[in-house]
DNA sequence: CTGAAAGCGCTAACAC
DNA sequence: GTGTTAGCGCTTTCAG
């Protein structure tokens, strides 16, 4: 229907009887023009219905100021989070944001990164990457990189990220004062590089002379329930679990529910992420907040950094987690009872 | 550190000894080229580091094979799942998709727009848009255009929506078929434009003898709450309530909750979108689906037809929406017990 | 199959 | 303040 031979700068240059530089000028706002000209040039844009390419703008520009963000999974509202703080940094400075959602499938998620790059973007942010550090080194090849959730170190790449093990500890320890010793996790799956928040967990149990119990889970809320439903009716279930985020949470909540089993009369749960869902009265989960908001902001920051000044060597800033309470955490049933338990290997359970 | 100066296609044609459009040729997979060859020039471009560069391909080249999607709120799980449907057919297609994330501030949601169209994608879709249908086409300027959750009947237009008015009259009738009479709605936002499930609620209830009663919420749990929030103590609460979607009920719930009302004891409630959300045991929401995913699918195959021949005739396709029941409704306590409640008008309460 | 040539629409010095 | 001149890196005829 409209414009389908495109108008171009020279057009309107034509009709508002100056010449192309001028125009290029008014469209990016500079001032080094006069009103009338300009007021010319914006009254022949409207007339022409012209409009700016960015393509073509982009190509010709050294810098597209326009940053590339990752986010490993939509459905976690922790990424939403995270987005929020990015965004809000990131248009404050000017820059524009192209989001792209990654994905379990790594080849996949390390095409969209590639993507992102071909498309020339100042910078790149990941949230919840997967993948390995070579393959991100090798796909950004020098362009500034800042990863979120995660660390990695390595030159040229920047790290923000919650205390994970300091979180991790902070739930045991919660769990450990409540009375428990029983205490399960259900972790980010074995072999992603997630494994903080669990060896925080092995790491704080032992401390406390206490077997660690780990069940794997997936990130998501099925991962929750599928570690619970593996207990067998018969078996002795845990009187805590501490899961690696709050979708996990949420989901061994649900599986525990439908057993019969109460949160936190029968079993005490910690989520780990404080997103909104915890905070639903219904859920109350008892989480760490691990200020991914904060995070977005912080990334953008260093990136930005990064992008004036290349050179510089990797930071990684660590933000320590605080622990949320609410009502799925409790002293256990017959906290008192179970005399020596800590001595017994619980592992195989 | 690595690649200061671009390597480009004349390098690696260079150092492959060929000419640059065979590169070219080579780089977008053409099977025009002998496998000596390709062979040739893979190795230089794994010599030289050299990688495709998107902006200079999509000035020369008529097509992008991009698709933008606008997301009203990367919050709100339902958009998660229209996102996977996009990213599903589109990807299958050869298509990639640019994200951004819109926002309550329409001036902003406005301006990421327009930089999708800038940036030259091949059609736009646009999901939870709250901006006027005639921005939308001002913006879009002829670029083939589809909307999900919101019926816009233009030239050019495609809309993909659940039927909101359908859903409401079935959430109605389910509350009514349990006995319930005082039923209370909380809505979108007045002036924005998802106002058919309020509608449908309206006419259903009036269809039914009973008086609407609407609270206006924000879309969010906030809104929710707040609508609770605002009957005050001494006042008859109504026995159900139906929510504008599945996150203002859950807010509504959370307010319930913190009041002493019980669900579905007290009050019944449902939701909408059938959420990741509502489906946890502990909320238990009965909703209504609304099939985002396919939504998402539609929507993209809807796209692609008209990129492929821009002329054709506006289309709407309107899913039928499909109620949930899960364990927030029941009757009402005392449902027998209040005579012709029904002749009372209740909108002032 | 291959190479030359002409842009795509815009920016960026640099003179006027 | 304003116009001129080169490209940015790639695709695409169109002859060989």
């Amino acid at each position: 229907m409209a414009s389908q031979r495109s108008v171009t700068m020279a057009d309107v240059a034509a009709r508002a009887g100056v010449s192309r530089s001028l125009v290029s000028l008014v469209v990016r706002g500079s001032p080094l023009v006069s009103d009338a000209r300009r007021a010319a040039v914006a009254a022949a844009i409207d007339e022409l219905g012209y409009r700016h390419n960015q393509i073509a703008s982009r190509l010709a520009a050294k810098s597209t100021r326009t940053l590339g963000l990752l986010l490993f999974d939509l459905h976690n509202p922790a990424y939403a989070d995270l987005h929020d703080g990015v965004v809000e940094v990131a248009e404050a400075a000017g820059y524009e944001v192209l989001l792209v959602a990654g994905s379990r499938d790594g080849a996949r998620e390390q095409a969209v990164l590639e993507r992102l790059v071909t498309l020339q973007v100042d910078g790149l942010m990941v949230a919840g990457y997967v993948g390995s550090a070579a393959d991100l080194l090798r796909t950004a090849r020098g362009l500034p990189v800042v990863v979120a959730n995660r660390r990695i170190d390595a030159d040229g790449v920047d790290s923000v990220v919650s205390d994970d093990a300091e979180g991790a500890t902070i739930a045991v320890e919660h769990l450990i004062a409540l009375g428990h010793r029983r205490i399960a996790h259900v972790s980010s799956p074995h072999g992603n590089p997630y494994q903080l928040r669990r060896r925080g967990y092995e790491a704080a149990m032992r401390a406390h002379g206490l077997e660690p119990w780990v069940v794997e889970g997936d990130l998501a809320a099925t991962g929750g329930r599928a570690a619970v439903a593996a207990w067998g009716e018969g078996e002795a279930l845990p009187t805590a679990v501490f899961a690696h985020n709050d979708l996990s949470a949420v989901g061994a909540m649900s599986a525990l529910a439908e057993r019969g089993v109460g949160v936190p009369g029968d079993v005490s749960l910690v989520g780990y992420d404080n997103t909104d869902l915890s905070a639903l009265p219904s859920i109350g989960l008892t989480t760490l907040e691990q200020h991914a908001r904060e995070q977005g902001r912080m990334a953008v920051r260093m990136l930005l950094e990064r992008v004036a000044e290349p050179g510089i060597a990797a930071r990684a800033v660590v933000i320590p987690p605080v622990l949320v309470e609410r009502s799925t955490t409790a002293p256990p049933r017959g906290a008192t009872r179970r005399g020596r338990l800590d001595a017994e290997p619980l592992g195989a359970l």
